[in-house]
RNA sequence: GGCGCCGUACCCAAGUGGUAAGGGAGAGGUCUGCAAAACCUUUAUGCCGCGGUUCGAAUCCGCGCGGCGCCUCCA
């Protein structure tokens, strides 16, 4: 089955079909850089994360690009709103540059734990002024803006498209309670694509019209036809930003080119706390370097595929320790069949596990609009059974286990972004851990040899506490890896 | 008020017409000096409720109840 995908603007799922055959141009809304990024950042951007990972392991060439937004956006749809950069610059006595850069970096580094890939192009608002003054200026000679005491405004009723991704018409919009009336406006609905500054606003450009700041959504349009033409496969972001932004962002783009703008629209959903979002302006997220504290990063890139992309995820305590054990048992498994290929040789008894069948199943369901869940399911299914060859069989083939190994490399490693090689690594404090971990347990193995148990299980739980699971093995051996 | 989504076991969570995946927790067992890991058995005759369509519904339709999202910056 080829690859299907929920599309937002036709609200059913669809086969994929890239513009230009084995390319994709991708562009996911990124985070306005004024705090660190919290749980839900992550479940996001873990999500378009394996979006890209698998559109790649599928053949194409994917050309990812990721915005940050760097130049405030307003509180309130007025021009005394303050933007939300500038009140973090006034808070933290610092120049907007330096919170935005400053989050930017924290942006990264949260990313980086949790093992997304970078996107392709990372391209800042404040860098695509020039850029999106173009684009305005356009939309203005095209009829569908003008120009008001300095800033500039969408005329929604000239784009007769405008509502097809949200399913919303602009009477209804007009007709609703929340969409203030503002006098600069024309119509209610209107939405602004450049703002004169206040005098005290920092953060303002030359433009034909008045000294100021782009709107709210032009930049994703500027920037991503910059990166990816003036039509693209894929475009990304929370369920939030389907109305007004990413219905802005169509407008602009379409009434600039008179072209198509994006052919699949993807939405993934929130991250719940008690059933309500969480989210910056509910004060009520879990930032991820928090949550890095409590879990390892893993856990929480683990716990966040545990549930489909376009599903809510309810956060608790609870569900993370859940998923990190679930995690864990996948990673046991990962870790003996590595473990036991060190001693295996050829010929020795063949695994009698369908390896394909599960590949074809676990594919199956990330060609169902990547419905991680259910791989995720398939995963654990493979494991049971390898398991229960590793438990059945003292001599298991050294092919038989590089087969299983190449698997799990191939779908939890390379697709799903999970990681199990968690104690070792090459850096001069890892390599002095292993050098340690093996003087203790090989001590320990001397004690167990003269049954002084209650020193061995003094040890063990000594270095439980500190954080280091040490297991003995049926067959006299001993491991140890770092647990939560 | 408008548009839309959701309600599956103790918890998390797939499944959207063919007779309830997976993880965690719980119970019993095997193995082990013990612990852990692993394996085996077990835990929803039922998927918010009530009607309807159908040979057949958690899945489709209607009504009701409960929860949430968007309409304002937000992943």
């Amino acid at each position: 089955m080829p690859l299907h995908l929920y599309n937002t603007l036709t609200r059913q799922k669809e086969e994929f079909k890239p513009l230009h055959e084995k390319y994709v141009g991708m562009y996911v809304c990124g985070p306005t850089v004024y705090g660190h990024s919290h749980l839900g950042h992550g479940k996001s951007y873990v999500a378009f994360d394996v979006i890209v990972r698998y559109l790649r392991y599928l053949g194409y060439k994917v050309t990812y690009v990721q915005n940050i937004t760097d130049v405030g956006h307003l509180l309130g749809d007025t021009n005394e709103g303050e933007d939300r950069l500038l009140k973090a610059s006034r808070l933290e006595q610092k120049h907007p540059m330096e919170i935005a850069e400053h989050y930017t970096r924290s942006y990264f580094e949260d990313m980086d734990a949790l093992n997304v890939l970078r996107p392709d192009i990372s391209p800042r608002a404040t860098g695509h002024i020039v850029e999106q003054i173009e684009m305005v200026k356009e939309l203005i000679a095209k009829g569908f803006a003008y120009e008001a005491n300095g800033s500039v405004y969408f005329d929604v009723h000239k784009f007769h498209d405008y509502g097809k991704l949200s399913g919303r018409t602009v009477g209804e919009l007009e007709a609703g309670a929340r969409v203030e009336v503002k006098s600069e406006k024309r119509h209610p609905a209107d939405f602004a694509l450049w703002k004169k500054a206040d005098p005290e606003h920092i953060m303002r450009w030359p433009s034909p019209w008045a000294e100021g700041f782009p709107g709210w959504h032009i930049e994703c349009s500027a920037m991503s036809m910059k990166y990816l033409g003036e039509s693209f496969d894929i475009h990304g972001g929370g369920l939030e930003n389907q109305f007004p932004h990413h219905e802005c962002e169509i407008a602009q783009s379409e009434g600039a080119t008179g072209k198509p703008f994006v052919k699949y629209w993807l939405h993934n959903n929130m991250v719940t706390v008690d059933g309500q979002k969480m989210g910056k302006s509910l004060n009520n997220f879990t930032t991820l370097k928090d949550a890095f504290k409590k879990w390892k990063p893993e856990t929480i890139r683990f716990f966040i595929l545990q549930s489909h992309y376009r599903s809510t995820l309810d956060f608790s305590d609870e569900a993370v320790d859940a998923a990190g054990k679930g995690l864990d048992k996948l990673g046991n498994t990962v870790r003996t069949v590595r473990e036991r290929m060190k001693s295996a040789t050829d010929p020795g008894t063949t695994a009698p596990i369908d390896l394909a069948r599960h590949k074809a199943a676990f594919l199956a369901a990330m060609d169902d609009d990547f419905n991680t869940p259910q791989a995720l399911a398939v995963l654990f299914d493979l494991s049971r059974e390898v398991n229960q060859f590793l438990a059945a069989e003292a001599s298991p083939s050294l092919s038989s286990l590089q087969h299983i190994d190449a698997l799990y490399r191939e779908l939890a490693e390379t697709i799903l972004g999970l990681t199990f090689d968690d104690t070792r690594g090459d850096s001069s404090d890892a390599l002095i851990l292993d050098g340690l971990m093996g003087l203790i347990l090989d001590l320990r193995k001397d004690i167990r040899a003269q049954k002084m148990y209650a020193l061995s299980d003094k040890i063990r739980d000594t270095l439980k506490a500190m954080g280091i699971v040490v297991e003995d093995k049926k067959d006299g051996t001993t491991t140890w890896r770092k647990g939560q």
